[in-house]
DNA sequence: CTAATAACTAACCGATTGTTTAGTTATTTA
DNA sequence: TAAATAACTAAACAATCGGTTAGTTATTAG
C-alpha cells in the first residue's frame, strides 16, 4: 500500500537495549535513543509508542537474548552446579558483546520505584521471580535440602547476583571467578 | 556586618542527604531539593555552588553519620566478628531513620561513570576502598589467613555489601539476617 | 500513471532541567 | 541613624526533557 520502513525494529531495539544496559533508564535521554538507535523520534514513536514502550521491548530483547541461557539452565539436571554455570555464563554474555556490563535488570533495578511506573517495576519483579523460582527448582534436586534451607540459600543467591552485577562492571575476570566460587562454598 | 543566614547548613544538607539517599542523584532534581531542603535555590546555591556540590555535601554528611559505625569498625579486635557486626549495624542504621533504604553510597554508585563525574566517582571509590581496607585489615587479625585468601574475602565481602544493600531495599528483617549469616559462612 | 497511504524530515510543543540575576529585606557596624 | 553588606524572593535564563505534528517523500495497488 505505501512506504516500506528503512529500519527493522528488532535491529534498532538491540541498540536501544544495549544504550539502557550501559547508562540505565533516566540518564538516557530520546536525542541519544535517536543517534544509537539511527532513526528519529517519528519512527520510535510510531513504533514504540514512548521512551516507556521503547525501554519495555529492550526488555523483552533482553529477555530473548538471554533466553538461551536460561533455556540452558532450565533443562540442567544437575541441581547446585547449574545455577553455578548459569553465573558463570551470566558473565560470560557481559563479556561477549561490547560494553554491557551486569545484567540489565540488576542494573536499572533500583531506578524504578513500586510506585512511578508500575509497569516497568512488575516486568522487573516478574523477572527477579523467574529467577528465584529456577535457583528453587534446582536447589530442590539435592534431595536433602529442607524446604526452609531451600528458601534461604535462593535467597542469599538472588542478592548474590547483585553482587555479581556489580562485580562484573568494576572487578577482573579473576576476583569475579573468585567471587562465584566463594558464593558457592556453602551451597 | 550584615544579616544573618536564616538556616543552618548542616541541617538542610541532612535533609538534601536523605532525599539523595531515597532517589538517586539524577531523579532528585533542584525544585525537590528546594522543597526538602526548606530554601530556596539562590540559598543552595550561595551555599553549596551546584547540584554536584550539594550532593558532595551530602556525601560528607553522610561519612560522619556512620562515622560511629565506622569507628567501632575500626576500633574493635575480633577481626571477622567485626565486619559481621558492621554489616548489621549497616542494616540497623538505614532501619533508624526514615526511608532510608540500602546505603547512600552503594545505592548511587552505579549512577556514575567514571567518565561523566569523576569528582562523585572517586569519592564513591574512596569509599569503598576505605571499606574494602578496613575488612583486610579484620581479615589478617586470625593470622591464620595468607595474603591470597585475605585478599579474595575481602573482595568478596565488598560485592557482598551491594547485596545487603539491595536486601534492605526489598527483603524482610528475617531474609537480610539469613542472607548476612549465610555471607559469613566461610570466611 | 495515478490516487492512496505509510514512512520520513524537521521544526516545534509545553514542561522541566540546573543555574543566574535583578531587586528587596534584614542585620550589622560606625 | 545611615551606609554597607549579606540573605532573601521571585522571576527569568538557556538547554534539554519526552512527545507531537505539518509537510514531504517513497512505495504500493488499482
Amino acid at each position: 500500500m505505501a512506504r516500506k520502513k528503512a529500519y527493522i525494529e528488532e535491529e534498532v531495539i538491540e541498540k536501544a537495549m544495549g544504550l539502557f544496559w550501559r547508562n540505565g533508564y533516566e540518564s538516557t535521554s530520546m536525542q541519544m535513543l535517536e543517534k544509537e538507535m539511527g532513526i528519529n523520534k517519528f519512527s520510535i514513536y510510531s513504533s514504540f509508542g514512548s521512551k516507556q514502550g521503547v525501554f519495555l521491548e529492550s526488555l523483552k530483547n533482553y529477555n530473548k537474548k538471554i533466553h538461551v541461557i536460561f533455556d540452558k539452565f532450565k533443562n540442567a539436571n544437575n541441581g547446585v552446579q547449574d545455577i553455578k554455570d548459569f553465573f558463570y555464563d551470566s558473565v560470560h554474555i557481559s563479556n561477549l558483546e561490547g560494553n554491557h556490563k551486569g545484567c540489565l535488570v540488576t542494573n536499572t533495578y533500583n531506578e524504578f520505584s513500586e510506585s512511578d511506573d508500575p509497569l516497568i517495576s512488575n516486568q522487573m519483579a516478574a523477572f527477579m521471580d523467574n529467577v528465584k523460582t529456577l535457583f528453587i527448582e534446582k536447589l530442590s534436586m539435592d534431595g536433602t535440602k529442607d524446604e526452609e534451607t531451600i528458601k534461604k540459600q535462593a535467597n542469599f543467591l538472588l542478592l548474590a547476583k547483585h553482587g555479581l552485577a556489580a562485580a562484573t562492571r568494576v572487578n577482573t575476570q579473576k576476583e569475579i571467578e573468585d567471587y562465584i566460587e566463594m558464593t558457592f562454598m556453602n551451597i
